[in-house]
DNA sequence: ATCTATTCCTGGCTGC
DNA sequence: TGCAGCCAGGAATAGA
C-alpha cells in the first residue's frame, strides 16, 4: 500500500529515467483505472515529452510538455520498467528507451491526464513537512473526529495512510480514538514530529513492503522490519512489552499499545 | 458543515 | 483437495 514514503522512493527512482523522454504511445488494457479520460488517455499522451516527475501526497505526477499525467497507485499499483505484461497489467507507456508498465491487482489506483493539476488534488492539504506546528495544532482543534480518521484525511495533510498513522500515533503515545479537538498544542507538536520523523525514516529505508509493495525495479522496501505496531498484533510493544492490540477505527485496521497509548 | 458508512476490486487466507 | 465466505483498504460517494 504505497503511502508517501513508497511513492517518494518510486519517484526518486523513476525521475532520471523518465525526464526528457517522450511517450511514443500508451496502451490501456483496463479502462477501470481511468478517471476522466475514458477512451482518450492514449491520444492525450501520444508524442508527449515528460518534462519533470514529481510527487503530490500519494500521487505521482508526470509533468508533460502539455498537461500532466496523475498516477495514484491505490493499494496494489506498481510502476515497473521493461517487464513482461501480466494479467494485472493495466497500461503500458512506451518511451524512447524503455517501457513503463502499470500493474495493479485490485485496481484501486488510477491514471488521469489533465491539462492542469485537477482541482480535487490541488485542494488537498499541505505536505506533512510543510505545515507549521501552529497550523497543525489549530487544525486539530477544529475537528471532533478521531485523530486517526483526521490524519488519514488527505485534506488535513497529504500523503499519510494507515501504516504511518498507526506508527506516528505510537511514537507520540496518543490513542487512535482520541478526539482531535482534545489534543492541545504540546501533544499536537509531538504528533507532527512523530509523523515527519517516521516518514523520513521510512524514506531512508525505501518504504514498507507489507503486502506486495515493490519499487520500479521490483525490489521490496525495508521499513516494515522497523514497524513498532503496524501488523504486530499480539507481539510485545517495543517500549513496554505490553501486547499490541488491533481494533477498527475509521473503518481501518488500527494497531496500538494499550499501555503507552491510553484513551 | 462535519462526520460516518458504503462501495469499488481481487488474491490470499480460514474453516468446513 | 475444494470452495464459499470473509478480509485487506484509499478515496469517492451517499447518507445522517
Amino acid at each position: 500500500m504505497p503511502e508517501l514514503p513508497e511513492v517518494e522512493t518510486i519517484v526518486r527512482d523513476i525521475a532520471p529515467r523518465l525526464e526528457g523522454r517522450h511517450i511514443q504511445f500508451a496502451e490501456v488494457y483496463s479502462p477501470l483505472v481511468l478517471r476522466n479520460n475514458k477512451g482518450s488517455l492514449s491520444e492525450a499522451l501520444a508524442g508527449r515529452k515528460i518534462v519533470t516527475v514529481g510527487r503530490h501526497g500519494k500521487h505521482v505526477l508526470l509533468h508533460l510538455d502539455r498537461g500532466v499525467l496523475v498516477i495514484h497507485l491505490g493499494m496494489t499499483g506498481k510502476l515497473l520498467f521493461n517487464t513482461e505484461p501480466t494479467r494485472h497489467t493495466r497500461a503500458i507507456f512506451s518511451l524512447d528507451d524503455s517501457t513503463l508498465v502499470y500493474d495493479d491487482i485490485r485496481m484501486f489506483g488510477s491514471l488521469e491526464w489533465s491539462a492542469a493539476l485537477p482541482e480535487r488534488i490541488d485542494r488537498l492539504g499541505p505536505e506533512p513537512f510543510s505545515i507549521t506546528d501552529t497550523e497543525f495544532a489549530a487544525a486539530l482543534r477544529k475537528h471532533r473526529t478521531s485523530i486517526k480518521a483526521l490524519i488519514l484525511n488527505q485534506k488535513l495533510i497529504r500523503g499519510v495512510g494507515n501504516i504511518y498513522t498507526d506508527e506516528a500515533l505510537w511514537r507520540a503515545q496518543i490513542h487512535p480514538k482520541t478526539s482531535a479537538s482534545r489534543i492541545r498544542k504540546e501533544r499536537a507538536l509531538r504528533l507532527l514530529n512523530a509523523i515527519t520523523s517516521v516518514l523520513n525514516e521510512a524514506i531512508e529505508h525505501r518504504g514498507s513492503s507489507v503486502s506486495d509493495y515493490v519499487d520500479a525495479e521490483g525490489r521490496k522496501g525495508g521499513f516494515q522490519l522497523r514497524h513498532n505496531v503496524y501488523g504486530r498484533e499480539g507481539k510485545p510493544c517495543p517500549r513496554c512489552e505490553t501486547p499490541i492490540r488491533r481494533i477498527v477505527v475509521a473503518q481501518r485496521g488500527t494497531h496500538y499499545c494499550p499501555k503507552c497509548q491510553r484513551a
